[in-house]
Formats: structure tokens, sequence, C-alpha cells
DNA sequence: CTTTTTGCAAATGATTTGCATTAAC
DNA sequence: GTTAATGCAAATCATTTGCAAAAAG
């Protein structure tokens, strides 16, 4: 099923940024808005800065796109959702890569208290330096 | 050991406000700045706001404070550091709870596969909504 | 007395918001 | 034709930075 009908389901319409942000984000996993926007640019140059987040919050609030927010780093967006996949972030440079959870499915999520929260989501996130960073200098 | 004795042991100078910043946290377990400055001024009322960031960066640069980051909310401070606990963050208002591993000290700190990084630490985050927030409106 | 911190103010960076225009349905 | 989405600009919020004055050792 292509992004056309994926936007139609959620009810959503079908634009031209819209269409070009799935894709961008298709062609660079973990990329950021401003890589989004430059990638979108390419084949859409009039694209705002604002229809870039207002299509990224759209479309993770629907579900097409799974939003990463790694502490000091600017958010960042996939296309794999649902999967309970986790992932390591580069200390120095931000950089990411998805890792599948250690222990199966569903251990992770399973908190040894929940002090009355609903919890809905276990979110893993590994620290480290990336081969690049980590090779030049320590952070 | 005091607060002093920690921060001259790690090279500090021992000021007024790292003193209060200190303390503050130990009250507000979870805190964030803007907590910590209301707190630190009942005490040191001509504190600045730069003041306490400096100090909670600091400070959590030696280790006497953990400095937690969920996504979309400001950052918290808490004292207990280096244990390997977790947090639960409530979505809605961003109240933090602490959790301890749910699988005994480390499985959690052992990925799937570390695609080359050098990896520091793991860090977990159960995400939902707070006893308060979850009664009166989901988010 | 030398160096680190503070205090004040202005700057930064990512993201959001208000509003008129335009495109989708 | 309506309603939702875009484009432009200005605003917001947490946090950082520059620099002179004050405090720590």
């Amino acid at each position: 099923m292509d992004d056309t009908e994926e936007l139609r389901r959620r009810g959503l319409r079908v634009t031209a940024p819209r269409r070009a942000v799935l894709e961008a984000v298709r062609q660079l996993p973990h990329a950021d808005a401003e890589a989004v926007l430059t990638t979108v640019r390419a084949s859409l140059p009039s694209v705002s800065v604002q229809a870039i987040y207002s299509s990224l919050k759209t479309l993770a609030d629907v579900g097409l796109l799974r939003r990463i927010e790694p502490a000091s780093h600017p958010a960042r967006y996939e296309r794999r959702t649902g999967d309970n996949h986790h992932h390591v972030v580069c200390r120095s440079c931000g950089a990411i890569d998805d890792v599948d959870c250690a222990i199966g499915p569903s251990p992770c999520l399973t908190p040894s208290s929940r002090h009355g929260f609903a919890i809905d989501e276990a979110e893993v996130t590994y620290w480290g330096l990336c081969p690049i960073c980590g090779g030049k200098s320590a952070a």
C-alpha cells in the first residue's frame, strides 16, 4: 500500500508536503526535521519549514511516523512503528541506529513497580559513541 | 559526608548556590531548574538563573547529580546516581518516579547489537499517565 | 592575588503559533 | 464551497554564552 493510501486511511488529506516527508523519512531513517526539509526541498523547493514540522507532527500523531527525541539532540523520525524496537544514540553527534529488544519481545516492558502510573510504553535508549565519534575523540 | 566535603572532593569550589542547589534537589527529587531556582531563592534570594543552570550542569558533570531529560519536558535532576535505576514519566505533566530495573541489575544493559557503538549506558523510560493526570484526562 | 563563579543581559536553537492564502475533497 | 493545510513571520521556552564584578582558595 502506498503513502497516499496510508494517508487517506488515517483521514488525512493527501498533500505534496506530506507525501514528500514520508518519502524523505523512508530514504533517511532517523532523519531530523532539518534533514527532512533539505531532502523534501530537492523535489519541492517551495515547502516551508512549518509545513515540515506540521507534517512530521501530524504523521507522528497518526502513527505513520515514530518520533525519537534523544536528550540534547533534535527530534528524529523513522517509519518503523509499533514494533517495540529501541535505539543506540551517539552522545557526540546524535547518530542513531536501531536495536531490537535484547530480551525478546516484551520483558523490558514490565516495570518492577508502577507507582500508580498507567504505563503504555517502555523506551530503551543505549548511549555511547558511534564508530566515527568514538574513533576521534571521547565526549 | 556533607555536601561541602563532596564538592571539595571533586575539586569544586564551595559556593552558596552550589550548596543550596544540592540541598534543593535533596528536598525535591526530580526537580527541574525552575523548581530548584524557586527553592534556592527561599534561602538565597539573590541567586541568578544562570547560577542555577551553571551549578546544575557542573554538579551533573562531576556526578553529584544525575540529569534526566524526558522528551518534551524540561530536564530534571536527582541525587541518586550511579545505581542504574530507571524512570516512569507522565506524558501529560512530566511527573517522574523512580523504577528499579525489572530484570535484576544488568541484563537490560545488554543490547542485542551495538552497530560499532561504544555503549556506556542503557536508559529505560516508562511512559504513561501519572495517577493525577490519568484520572482527569488522557493525553 | 589568581582563578573560578556569579550576576545580568542578550543570544541560541528547536519547535510552535497566529493569520491570511491556497489547495484538497 | 468548506474545511483543512500551507506559507510567512513572529513568538515561545529551556538553556547557553559573553563579560564585568565578586567570591573562593
